[in-house]
DNA sequence: CTGTTAGCGCCTTCAA
DNA sequence: TTGAAGGCGCTAACAG
């Protein structure tokens, strides 16, 4: 069962030295003869030693790992902000371990927990539509590990955040309905715990403002982002004595579904209602009618993240700042929105 | 920077007790005073204190971290068989480093060394469509660390694997589209490193033959999965003089890629060609036509790898068997294959 | 039931 | 340039 790694104390009796000075030939130490170095480096090698990266983690206190939570895992969204975030991480020697919440607030907690038990050394954190109560991740922070948030963010904690303009992203989907001819513009937004809800609806009620369109609260609908829900919400909608005659939903999967229920209807898209989401998931290009979205920098998003929080891992923690990064967003017009 | 965490010798001197009392009293020891331990583990609560994780695995040579290989990330069926495998390893106290190769054997390999230097205490593998060598992998075996195959396995190394009846569902896929009337079925294969792409094949050939279809090698072209070369092999097979009048395709994308091309030079599906693909992403559904594709229990796959390899972990080496389990698949009919 | 001692494998003073 | 000794925080014998 245990297998038998070979040590520094093997490699030292093998060759007639200490363990001292073994250790330091394999550390790039500087006080060691040339000659005795390469002795000691190429026994290692050709013995396939392997440093117990126990031992050094416990010497060190460090993990070397960096732990990210995310609220789930089906869209294409989170996948490339890991893979944004891994490749910033590698490349400075650390680890990712990844824990997903499946957007349930218990398992988020309970994945916060595992993160502190495995010693994490920093934590990137998108929260899941649930949550509310930010103690399990404030403890981080009360313990010196530091903190990054991406995409849904915690606004009342002192961290840094990485978002995209979700306010700029969101008013300029709504203009663009407005430029092809919208006026009744329903909006599916998301649950006003998360922050990219409410920015999301504020760029909406800029652009109807900006273009001297009356808000019909009756057109705002909020979801907690059950997909199950969206065809509900869509038929409440369509039957209105007046229905919209565009939708701006949260996302794309949302704005995907309610296509789904639309065309059912027998509506065409865009004549009869327009539809634009947020994110463009990969989705968004393949479905027919194609799906005009606002595009986000996903990857980018990622190692952006990453970035701050291994310039956290280096600071000494009474010098950290609580930057908040905003990325641009792009409008992709697709043929959800033209005729 | 380094944040002061409680240890057992200050709860220790604190509550004037030994260092082994605290300790046995932390981890539940039976030969502890029932008041005795009440008051360490309420002195320990009150206090935040936390196990040193770096301390424990160094005694006790485990990591509890188990490590996942996945080829990529941007399709929905390794976040699937993530999630399957990380709800199994949780309940058993380990956690779940991923990495993911981009496809790349190079990649692969340096991700293979980094779950080695982090001393996972095993690994689940699915190797990139480029890897023939598997070198790095046999490390694992040669030092004790367990591994198991899913998905896309090695066939050469004697360890368990978790694969689907691709041969079978090959077979009834193509036997489907004979059954609705097609003569002439394409084949667009995976690379032959791969054994899943062997498999299907065979499930073609198999099909065919029973239905004394005659095979037209011309049909069928093997190729690397980068998607960019969907079109022109399509193009190709409908320049044929006798063009095909079906497709089975290697995987979902590679189906829908194709449905794209061929719908662009007007041809209708099914009527012209029918095209089946296999594993039901999640966009099977969703374009139009609907895919005809074969299902695989995703979510059971990786449940069943980290299954078999946490008994490893369990298991003298000495008693390790190489059990393959092969699970079943499901025929999904939607609108490309019928009228 | 509790305390003492000796490591786990490595790094880091301090001396030589 | 090298060696010896101590300690990181915890567990696991071995005594008492």
């Amino acid at each position: 069962m245990k297998s038998h790694q070979i040590t520094i104390k093997d490699i030292a009796k093998q060759l007639n030295l200490s363990k001292s000075t073994v250790s330091r030939a394999l550390t790039g130490h500087p006080m060691v003869k040339e000659e005795t170095r390469k002795l000691v480096l190429e026994f290692a090698e050709k013995s396939d030693y392997q440093k117990n990266s126990f031992a050094i983690n416990l010497v060190t206190q460090k993990s070397n790992l960096i732990g990210i939570l995310v609220p789930e895992f089906l869209s294409t969204y989170f996948p490339k902000v890991i893979i944004g975030a891994q490749n910033k991480i590698s490349s400075e020697g650390y680890n990712l371990i990844i824990a997903q919440s499946n957007e349930s607030y218990e398992t988020e907690v309970s994945n916060a927990r595992v993160m502190m038990a495995n010693q994490v050394d920093g934590l990137l954190v998108s929260v899941t539509k649930e949550t509310r109560n930010f103690e399990h991740l404030m403890a981080f922070k009360r313990k010196g590990i530091p903190i990054v948030f991406y995409n849904r963010v915690c606004e009342d904690m002192d961290v840094p955040k990485v978002v995209v303009d979700d306010y700029d992203g969101a008013f300029r989907a709504v203009e663009h309905l407005i430029k092809i001819g919208k006026k009744r513009i329903a909006h599916l937004a998301g649950p006003d715990n998360l922050s990219i809800s409410r920015r999301r609806l504020n760029g909406y009620y800029a652009a109807l403002r900006k273009y001297n369109i009356p808000v019909d609260e009756e057109l705002i609908i909020s979801y907690d982002l059950t997909m199950e829900k969206v065809k509900i919400y869509i038929n409440h909608l369509l039957n209105l004595p007046k229905p919209p005659d565009a939708l701006f939903a949260i996302n794309d999967p949302t704005a995907i579904e309610a296509m789904q229920v639309i065309k059912k209807r027998g509506l065409r898209i865009p004549e009869d209602i327009a539809v634009i989401g947020f994110s463009n998931d990969q989705l968004s290009e393949l479905i027919e009618p194609s799906l005009t979205t606002i595009a986000q920098p996903v990857y980018k998003i990622g190692e952006t993240a990453a970035e701050l929080l291994l310039n956290l891992i280096k600071t000494d923690i009474s010098l950290w700042k609580p930057i908040t990064k905003t990325m641009p967003t792009e409008l992709v017009i697709r043929k959800s929105t033209i005729g």
